[in-house]
DNA sequence: TTAATATATGTGAATATTCGTATATGTGGA
DNA sequence: TCCACATATACGAATATTCACATATATTAA
């Protein structure tokens, strides 16, 4: 993939929410991803497909639910964009309160 | 500016190509791009203005030329990628080729 | 002032992107 | 099988982007 082809895939806010929010927690499903971002799961899933397709993420089924992670394969300079968004020290508020609303879902789920 | 703003301003190839060799050069002229990349002025001077707009590119007229250059003031993060872009692992033929345009032009600019 | 050169921008057409809505597909349980 | 849930995709409307072409602006020299 051609940097600015790359980039596209990065330019668009719900994808790059969506692949930050992947990118720290590992693996992360649709319906997930619907509840921290509060997007909808037709948009949602759009986005995820436009990031598999450019072979971004990789997805795994499970059952009903889809987990989608980010290809290890990557070349380095796309991991090395990735991990510099991921370090904290570009995280917006935007993308913790993602984070955030993702883990305190997860921490319900396990307790109930 | 926001990432994917930010990454907006790389996901197109022409304004791409341009920060590159302008962060690999340190300063270009508007027709300097304009033969390297054998594009249209027109074409060059409105994704510069876009850089520039953007605060990601700084101009300098001097005289009749106007020389765009990387702000050295960005944040961190995009400092950072757009050293990515430029560090040689990461380069293809096309920015290469680019580069190698405008330093012949420079060459036999300066030997006349 | 006029001409020549360099750069910037206005305009409309072609194209691309994004989204909401509806619907299709896939999976597991009754 | 039928139903409920999770996910994917088709479709059209609204919007955004990019370009070519024409023209405006700025600078310098004559």
């Amino acid at each position: 993939m051609l940097p600015n082809q790359f980039f596209k895939m990065l330019s668009d806010e719900t994808r790059l929410r969506c692949l930050i929010l992947i990118a720290r927690e590992d693996r992360v499903s649709v319906s997930e991803l619907c509840f921290a971002l509060e997007q909808s799961q037709p948009k949602i899933s759009r986005h995820l497909a436009i990031l598999r397709q450019s072979g971004v993420l990789l997805d795994q089924r499970e059952g009903q639910w889809v987990y989608y992670k980010v290809n290890s394969a990557l070349p380095g300079w796309m991991r090395k964009v990735i991990s510099g968004l991921t370090s904290s020290n570009c995280l917006r508020a935007e993308y913790l309160e993602d984070i955030e609303k993702y883990q305190l879902a997860k921490q319900i789920a396990k307790t109930s």
